[in-house]
DNA sequence: CGGGGATTGGAGAGCGCTTTCCGAGTGTTA
DNA sequence: TAACACTCGGAAAGCGCTCTCCAATCCCCG
């Protein structure tokens, strides 16, 4: 590969007669530059095919042009195949989906980091800090996860998707977890089920314990103060091991909540293999309203989560507080709603 | 917020009691620097919290430790759902965990881009060689697309998923799609299908059309020299009206080949509308062996493409040719394989 | 026709880092 | 002890750009 040289700058003012500074304003249009030169300036950027250079920029203006999308992940079990896992998930597609909806007509970049260990943590703050990314977007799976108190503390922009599982004066976009939890309850005893079970995810991340709790405390509410729970991972397959207990554990079972769509493809298959008609002997109300909802079959009735929507107002929002660092710590959280399909 | 400057090489060194040279050598550990003072700049370096610039490494070095993903679309419709679509597809996601499997650990990072129209083309291949990125890795769209050329012509270290549209010298990863046809077409055949149907993706893209190919030579070489076809465009929905279409043309078909999973999901649905059992009337293979292969009922006979593990070949491949920009351009072709289960 | 204000272009100082080039210090050999 | 080869740290020149000064030019009005 030769290094032929690109043309900078300097080249271009040289070629049209004037100094580096002009060629600047010219190209960024500051203050009024005589349009003679204004066109002799861009002729000149024409013939030399001149592109500035973004990251000599970057540098002087401390600005990037660039967001970071931060996947905090827990301490990787290294040749783990779970990144792999979240990656294939339609939650992460939604995300960049979304986020890409707003970024994409501001001109912004995307930049994907993860982290899985503290120190990595520290290196990515330090990288924010210096003006690697103008900002953050962080999807935070651990429990408890440092990152959001590190970068409030680092004074680095940034918007969680997801509320902190700690309180930390963070912007961030949510669900109304509960709030949806409790259509799927509703719809449950409305359709009449006697004896209602639910799969949940793992009970310490906070979208997961707001469902658990907003699903008890509905049940509780209408008389079912006991509610059967198997515990999964929001993957499809532990969905279908949390059915087969489920079944196992409560043979009469004729309603049943499962946390997330993946995890109800799941439960759909141990009910077929059981033998249970969907919805005629069980009916199954998932969660998240994803593409695996309607691949189902019967296609799931299900509780929608908007999460393109909730990613793109993630995106407005850390491009506000990039703008104004000022600005008051907010939060938005979005209402669900029942999508009735087949399944319930 | 605070604008306190952060530490810089200048702040460690003195501290340090050295010069800016000595304490930029000790960090990247080049050449034999006295342990002692080793130990005193690291010893600065911590009390400071010392950061390095990326961005002010990068514009010296000519290295930004960062691969662009770059996603080429056709002319985008504005206020397109195509780009949304795509991100959900399972393809994007396992395209990004394959990359990250190889990058993460060599410590690179991954910026996604977008370009839709031919200008935003001739400006990412300007920042790409102003050193935006070190390389990039093309999933490139539409039928003809002049990005990769583009990239060869700017010698911007690429490689592509998927081979090009025509004829570039430039590195790329691809699945041997006329096989894995051939593979469902036997696997048809030897189930003792007569009368089989194809569902396509759009004809004028590589994977789809080798995908045409190689079912129709392998169906010919074995007496069927004509293959009743019907056009979709890789969504679901779209593999669902191509089967009602083709149920309706050829109500005695017995065996169709949907090129790939998403658009059998559709023909699923259409063939269980219509009354169909699959496999008993009518055999289903799929394509992909994508997360919808198993999420389907009856679960999918498919063909499987590795992508995963061919994005991670991209990414080795772009590192080597960054590493080396001289190196012999080369490709890499995976073979796929027939994923057996219910459908057929 | 001269002076004040407004407008416009240029010089140059950085942004934070790497790296070449040197000179000074150290050890080795004849 | 002198001559030589090394080793090691520092000074300084950039990487390509922005932007603050400041000087030059222009226009308008008295």
């Amino acid at each position: 590969m030769r290094t032929e040289r690109l043309p900078t700058l300097e080249d271009v003012a040289r070629i049209a007669g004037v100094s580096r500074a002009t060629v600047s304003r010219v190209i960024n249009g500051i203050r009024n530059v005589d349009p003679q030169l204004h066109e002799v300036v861009w002729d000149a950027v024409g013939r030399t095919g001149y592109v500035p250079n973004r990251l000599a920029r970057s540098l002087v203006t401390r600005r990037t042009g660039t967001v970071a999308l931060v996947v905090s992940d827990s301490e990787a079990h290294d040749d783990d195949p779970f990144m792999g896992r979240f990656f294939a998930d339609p939650y992460f597609g939604r995300v960049v989906g979304g986020l890409m909806s707003v970024l994409r007509e501001k001109g912004v970049q995307l930049a994907l980091q993860i982290v899985g260990s503290d120190d990595q943590r520290r290196r990515l703050v330090g990288d924010l800090r210096n003006g690697q990314a103008d900002g953050a977007i962080v999807l935070s799976l651990p429990p408890i996860d440092p990152l959001p108190r590190m970068l409030t503390e680092g004074s680095v922009p940034a918007v969680l998707i997801g509320r902190p599982s700690e309180p930390v004066p963070i912007d961030y976009v949510d669900l109304a977890n509960d709030t949806g939890a409790t259509l799927a309850a509703e719809h449950l005893l409305a359709r009449g089920c006697q004896r209602i079970a639910m799969i949940s995810g793992p009970a310490d991340v906070p979208a997961s314990s707001d469902r658990i709790a907003g699903f008890r405390r509905s049940m509780a509410r209408r008389g079912h103060g006991w509610v059967p729970t198997e515990t999964g991972n929001f993957t499809r397959d532990s969905g279908e091991t949390a059915m087969r207990a489920l079944l196992a554990g409560n043979p009469e079972l004729d309603g049943v909540f499962v946390a997330n769509d993946l995890m109800a493809l799941g439960a759909l298959a141990a009910l077929r293999e059981a033998g249970r008609r969907v919805p005629e002997d069980v009916a199954v109300v998932g969660f998240d309203d994803s593409s695996a909802a309607v691949a189902a079959s019967p296609a799931l009735t299900t509780v929608r989560h908007p999460l393109e929507d909730m990613a793109a107002e993630a995106a407005r929002l850390l491009l506000a507080r990039i703008e104004d660092p000022a600005m008051r710590v907010s939060s938005v959280i979005y209402e669900p709603a029942l999508i009735e399909r087949d399944s319930a």
